[in-house]
DNA sequence: TCGAATTTGTGCGTATGTATC
DNA sequence: GGATACATACGCACAAATTCG
């Protein structure tokens, strides 16, 4: 009866459901260049004409482009295909060139510009996680360092170190950014006290933006950030972990790895 | 009029959309341990009644979290409360042991559990981006190889590789997974045509799941996914290059790095 | 074994708030 | 201000999968 009242039509096309199909065109016309960056999609009522589907059609078809980051919808304007800047790569391969002695420059490794940061230290009690990868006990006093990066002004990276206060406390080391060796790379300061760095690990993965996070770095809760945790040895103790915290769609980790 | 006809009421709360607060709530309750792990969401219906919400909100709600990888709808049984396992660990130190020799070892190392694989080869023109990555030129024939590994029957990673026809072509080692050394690593392949595999680079980055991929290992379009980019390299050369893609909430990609 | 009830997933039409042009 | 377009929201219909008596 219903359908008869209504006149509603659902057509299966066995396949897969009409929004992926009609989301799948769409893509393949950006991909292919058809809709080059910062051109607008077509609406959705131009969707909906265009493809002969329904209002909801079209909104779930913009919506999986959306969530799959390549366009941007702007409300009250329409929907555009995002430019897909090229990446920038945080060189890693474990020893440092003697020119990349800064934390920032650790990190970034990137010649081409220069970035400027800001930090600040307090001690606490080493949380389990921490404690964990220092292989300390939980609740340990540990020197926590908090660093914001910037790029020609714009926040791009936030790094939060840990160090065992009982290996540096009382040391000339103790505060990362002060003292004699400030602003010096851990292997450097850790040299200062003995501690020979001669490994170093990281873990890279990925979780949408906290909070905190998406203000500090200027965007919105949820969005994929790359996190990598490094941790620093000396004589297979570890003597500094940090997570280094980048906006996933602006950043690529690349390993230079000997192979044998 | 029409708010009288209908009795329709929509009340902004100033703050965020209904779907996002109620998201908020069922979120709050899985992770403070209320809604543990492979319980069930109230239903649809449920959430509709019980938030004093549409049928819509409720979906969007739940479609949120599902996009969060929190929690997993079974069609006609209900959504559920995922696990959160300890994210798997993807090893990487640049050589391999004897014993990791196949394709899936080399990438999985990941000794606990065994997992299985399907694999298919076909010819191509190298796209822009391929070509690059192997320094050839863009058009060139390649052989692409698609995996899809499984770890107790669930699909958990893809990969895709290109090899330089020019390179493997009319050798015994032009089908990755057949022939003599069929199934082996690259490594050993290369060996067998005298390419000397001395370096890999590998770029980890990540970005939201194509809706391919979100079919193809279960999940959502826009979930986040690693994408490891390794190439290998011969005397310089690149001789293969893969984009390995993991979802982001179930993995990392560990390096360990000698420093000095 | 069968069938009814439940639940998700997809889809339709519409209304309204609000940002942008 | 008006037109356009996205974002959110309401209500409903139906297919497919699952569950359960």
């Amino acid at each position: 009866m219903s359908w008869l009242d209504t006149g509603r039509i659902q057509v299966s096309f066995g396949e897969q459901p009409a929004y992926l199909r009609v989301a799948g065109e769409l893509r393949q016309q950006i991909t292919n260049g058809f809709l080059p960056p910062h051109t607008r999609l077509p609406s959705q009522a131009r969707i909906r004409e265009e493809f002969g589907v329904s209002d909801t059609v079209a909104l779930e078809a913009r919506k999986v482009l959306m969530a799959e980051g390549l366009v941007e919808g702007r409300s009250g304007s329409g929907t555009y295909v995002r430019e897909h800047p090229a990446p920038r790569r945080i060189r890693r391969s474990g020893y440092r060139s003697p020119g990349e002695r800064t934390v920032f420059r650790q990190e970034q490794s990137d010649d081409t510009v220069k970035g400027v940061w800001e930090a600040r230290s307090d001690q606490r009690d080493a949380a389990p996680g921490i404690a964990d990868r220092l292989r300390i006990t939980a609740g340990s006093r540990v020197m926590r360092t908090r660093y914001l990066f910037r790029v020609e002004g714009e926040p791009v990276m936030l790094s939060t170190s840990w160090e065992p206060l009982a290996l540096t406390g009382r040391s000339p080391v103790m505060l990362p950014e002060e003292g004699p060796l400030g602003g010096q790379g851990v292997v450097e300061r850790m040299a200062a006290i003995d501690q020979v760095v001669d490994n170093l690990v990281e873990e890279v993965g990925a979780r949408p933006a906290l909070a905190e996070e998406a203000t500090a770095l200027g965007g919105v809760p949820g969005r994929a950030m790359l996190v990598i945790a490094r941790t620093h040895y000396a004589g297979g103790r570890p003597v500094e972990t940090a997570d280094v915290v980048v906006p996933a769609d602006r950043f690529r980790v690349t390993y230079h790895l000997p192979v044998r």
